[in-house]
DNA sequence: CACAAATAGGATAAAATTATCCGAAATAAA
DNA sequence: TTTATTTCGGATAATTTTATCCTATTTGTG
């Protein structure tokens, strides 16, 4: 569904929201700790997450990565989808036709459009606030 | 979502079923002309599709895929999906944990589990007989 | 039987994705 | 100002997916 390097973003996310809550930076090393990931890679994405203003970075000793406070309830799990993986999961035809059009449909068009539909919605209406919250207390976990 | 070589073996799966119901056996030559696939990828994936008993293939002269007619309509959509992607898209964490746990759930999973629902409920009440009469009948398309 | 027409299958190649490594640049503290 | 720390960014490597090519095998027909 998702590449690994937007499953990546996400948890990175999740975990920066939760370490920003209480102030704290957090490096790479310590992100790919914490969601089981390979950190140098995890490390380009972050950069990636930063040029799309997502989450902050802060250079030099006791830098790391941070996102705003005020900012966290009102990112939606689309602009991170979307940062990383471009919107194909929006708008990609089912069957890989060139475009997914509905004046020229591929055959699941009709089916695919609906499911494609619920997904959007859903990236669109999830915050990193309740998804840090949960794994805050304890209802989610972000590896293994 | 899917793949290529299951983008290109579910096309390929709605044309062979077509030319099936006329009596026509097909050749990847043709089915990669319809739509508009690698020839010799799609051979393989065809090769596939054989080994998983969704198509028949019949060597030498005269020869090519098919379809028995009365096989088409019993055909899943998730039949094929199975067949070249295997299980994932119905059993894979959307944030790549190894196992999609219910005891143990990612930050999406409820929201996640839902779509994932709808999408395997589509594939499998969706049958190659009705996605083959749509496009017979001019409502749907395999290319562009 | 010999030949032509097809699929089967192995070996490679190309492209995209995932992953690693290392030096440059920035920054805070001593 | 020097040093330690940390992100940035380019180069490279490994893996997976996608794609091609060539030969073997099967099978119907003359
Ligand atoms: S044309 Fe294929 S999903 Fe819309
Ligand atoms: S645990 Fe991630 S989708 Fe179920």
């Amino acid at each position: 569904m998702f590449s690994k390097a937007c499953e990546y973003g996400i948890k990175a996310s999740i975990f920066i929201a939760i370490n920003s809550y209480e102030g704290r930076r957090v490096s790479p090393k310590e992100i790919s700790k914490e969601i089981d990931s390979p950190q140098a890679f995890t490390a380009k994405i972050l950069q990636d997450l930063v040029r799309h203003n997502i989450i902050n970075s802060v250079k030099g000793a006791y830098g790391g990565f941070e996102i705003d406070k005020d900012k966290i309830a009102s990112t939606k799990l689309s602009q991170i989808v979307n940062a990383i993986d471009g919107d194909k999961v929006y708008n990609h035809c089912g069957l890989g036709l060139h475009t997914c059009d509905e004046n020229h449909p591929c055959p699941v068009h009709d089916k695919f459009k609906t499911i494609r539909a619920e997904l959007k919605d859903m990236l669109e209406n999830t915050n990193l606030e309740e998804l840090a919250l949960d794994i805050k207390s304890g209802l989610t976990f972000l590896k293994i």
